[in-house]
DNA sequence: GTGCGATGTTACTTGCGGTAACAGGAGTCT
DNA sequence: AGACTCCTGTTACCGCAAGTAACATCGCAC
């Protein structure tokens, strides 16, 4: 039955979610992850109750559009991650992919990585686990799985891969964060830090002092 | 002029804070981070206002609940990051620590993660920048500072040192939280994988299989 | 007693997330 | 044509939490 006229109506909806998406990138970009539903709305040029129509809550719009960002982002990294060159070119390339995309976008990076927040409705299960940014969560699991394709470490290596892939997105975020506020020195001379302390130059180098121990 | 006076308001005043800040930990450790100034104010068995009076806002009863917690954990990881040990211990033994503390009460943790969050006042500047926790951030310090004193690796050492400073502790937070969620392993298997990886084992570790580049 | 500062309260404002309940507009069936 | 049904859009509201103003009270110096 009228299958045409659902594929319509499909595809009207789907372009105005497409168009409500967009407003509230440009408010998120403009006022932080902080930006108010009435905000986007009116950006958009509407009402609040069409938003909720359309993402259910405030957490599914912001999904929706962290979804945007985070597929895109992954998408980066990817190709970075694949390319046929050598493991330190590779590591190095993504890590700088990864810099230069929250240098670039400082505030979709900072709402990326500020999710849920948890509802204003009282019930909240407050779930102890998914705690940080689900953007960080699929890095780590897609950076687990290349290590686990590529890399010949033995056995255990699944968990060993997943360990090192959410250790390492974690080390590289955090460096990035740290790198964005205070910007002691250039991306590529941090790409390169980052890489040498996975390539065991800490555990490498000799001691300052012999302390008691030593 | 009467300084004996000011001091007793002023011990009386302390008092009465480190009371209210008991309180509101109960709240926290309780209801999680989104626990609202009400419920800590009757948990107190007060009102808001003498909150505020004490706090100025909820970002400071916050900010000065994160110290208290904060400035637990450091001491602990100070402990174990001086033990008069080889370093491969000190790094696992500082792991283990951090990890264990976390295990134990993930409603704290989660809460010194979580910091500001944005007031409800329209204005805020959303300042780019100091984004993640104020704990990453004094860990991440203290740790380039240790390894600053002990380690030598050459010229450029400082800068050198804060990079992996906030790099290992943005690790070991990563790979700490999809641990406690997911639980695939033992602590003590993950600080061994979180030890290999700064020991180099996946920079060091052969290729899976030919690629094209290799 | 009288003034003063700290402690405490009730009652309010503002702003946000979220939700009725209502008001057309376009196509469909009889 | 008229009734029926979706879809889109609105205004007006509820509940709740942050933060504040204005008032009450106790203890203490003078």
């Amino acid at each position: 039955m009228d299958t045409t006229q659902r594929t319509d109506q499909q595809r009207s909806a789907d372009r105005r979610r497409r168009e409500l998406l967009e407003a509230a990138d440009r408010v998120v970009l403009r006022d932080g992850p902080q930006a108010s539903m009435n905000a986007i709305a009116a950006e958009a040029g509407i009402t609040k109750p069409i938003l909720y129509r359309h993402f259910g809550d405030k957490g599914g719009l912001y999904a929706a559009l962290a979804k945007r960002h985070t597929d895109a982002l992954l998408d980066s990294l990817r190709a970075a991650l694949d390319a046929p060159a050598e493991r330190r070119e590779r590591v190095e390339s993504t890590l700088d992919t990864y810099l230069a995309a929250i240098e670039a976008r400082p505030q979709v990076y900072r709402f990326l990585m500020h999710p849920a927040e948890g509802g204003t409705g009282g019930d909240q299960g407050f779930d102890v686990g998914k705690h940080s940014a689900p953007l960080l969560r699929r890095m780590g699991e897609e950076l687990a799985q290349v290590i686990e394709e590529r890399v010949d470490v033995g056995p255990e290596s699944q968990q060993l891969a997943r360990v090192w892939g959410h250790g390492i997105v974690g080390m590289m975020h955090a460096a990035g964060d740290w790198w964005l506020g205070e910007r002691p020195c250039s991306r590529a001379e941090l790409v390169r830090s980052l890489a040498d302390l996975l390539w065991g130059r800490l555990a490498a180098a000799g001691d300052r002092m012999g302390g008691p121990g030593f």
